[in-house]
DNA sequence: TGAATTTCAGAGCGATCGTTCTAAATTTAT
DNA sequence: ATAAATTTAGAACGATCGCTCTGAAATTCA
């Protein structure tokens, strides 16, 4: 019944979510939108409800092309070891691979939309458990075989390596270097019991 | 010769970085900032040459108001142990006692402003290099009175401190509990060989 | 006192904002 | 075929945006 979409939602949010993360969400235009994923702002707003509608939709695909992706590729690795340097070593070197120093779309939504959007703080708020909930795991299992020691909870450990991924986040949006992405990152797996080594730089 | 300004910068300066705060800089119109300072719009594109060069000016005043100096204020505190541990309490003190999670208003910035704007974007740098300065200061004179462990460097201590810092800051726009800023400062403080006390609940 | 200078108040500028409307096009169900 | 349903295109809506203009008020130097 109906005429159906001529559009294919998967390419739209795609690139929706590429504008919002470019230009933050404030700054993006329903025009720009319209331009950037070929629909008439009418199709927007069928599709979509308004400009936060997209939005969300969005950030859901952003996750889960991303964060969620990562999360799930470094989980399945045997060795807790190389999943926590292997999750790491990825997030800089995207960071690094990223002339426009975007940062991640997440965060950058976080301090710019959610201070008083209570839908959007909880999403924020779960994506950054799903993330320690990561560490979470792969350090409670190398703590139990014996891979890295015991002395520190799983659950500070994994906080403590959640807030420095936002904190890099930060900083890959302002165009760090790899050398201090290095730096920061070897005192916490230090007490991992893991060497962090140098960036080569491409 | 002419007619003297009716407003004192200093308040004016104070007036607008709280509206930036509270909502982001795309966010705020000329008309709140009217509002907020009362004065008129011809009046602050008289002083301010724009909406963005208030901005600057704002920022400018927030800094001296609240980062450079908490940086100040515990520079001079005797113990190194003391003036880490003091620093970030106050900073998560401040965060839990804010009703709005406004976060920083620099972290913030550093997010939604600055892919195309190199004047913030070194503005924000900039202080990102006070901050892990401060720290780098601290720990190596703590490193050199016994009071530290030395086995890793200054430097990357004071990188892994600052992004925690950065992070945390993320984490205080979108609400996060007493019990989670404790969990994730401690494994941090560990490897400088401080204890981090459980915040009191008010 | 009278130019010169600067600030203030408030209306108003064109541009752009998010959103909606009208109507044509395309489909499914009868 | 025809009615019903949905999506498209593109113009257009009122509101608000950052900013400027006009002219009166307030000061300093002569």
């Amino acid at each position: 019944m109906g005429r159906p979409r001529e559009f294919e939602p998967e390419t739209v949010l795609k690139a929706a979510y590429e504008v919002f993360w470019t230009k933050g969400y404030e700054a993006t235009s329903t025009r720009a939108l319209s331009e950037a994923t070929g629909l008439t702002a009418a199709s927007i707003y069928n599709a979509f409800g308004d400009k936060r509608g997209l939005f969300i939709a969005a950030i859901e695909h952003y996750l889960d092309n991303t964060l969620r992706d990562r999360i799930a590729r470094h989980s399945a690795v045997a060795s807790p070891a190389e999943a926590i340097t292997g999750y790491i070593r990825e997030t800089v070197d995207r960071a690094l691979a990223d002339p426009r120093h975007r940062g991640c779309l997440l965060v950058n939504t976080a301090l710019e939309v959610t201070s008083d959007d209570a839908e959007l703080q909880t999403l924020v708020i779960n994506e950054t458990k799903t993330i320690s909930a990561f560490f979470r795991r792969i350090i409670a299992a190398g703590q139990k075989n014996g891979t890295f020691p015991a002395k520190q909870s799983a659950d500070d450990l994994a906080n403590n390596l959640m807030a420095l991924i936002l904190g890099l986040r930060v900083l890959a949006r302002i165009g760090a270097d790899a050398k201090l992405f290095d730096s920061l990152i070897r005192p916490s797996l230090v007490q991992l019991g893991l060497r962090w080594p140098n960036t080569k730089i491409a």
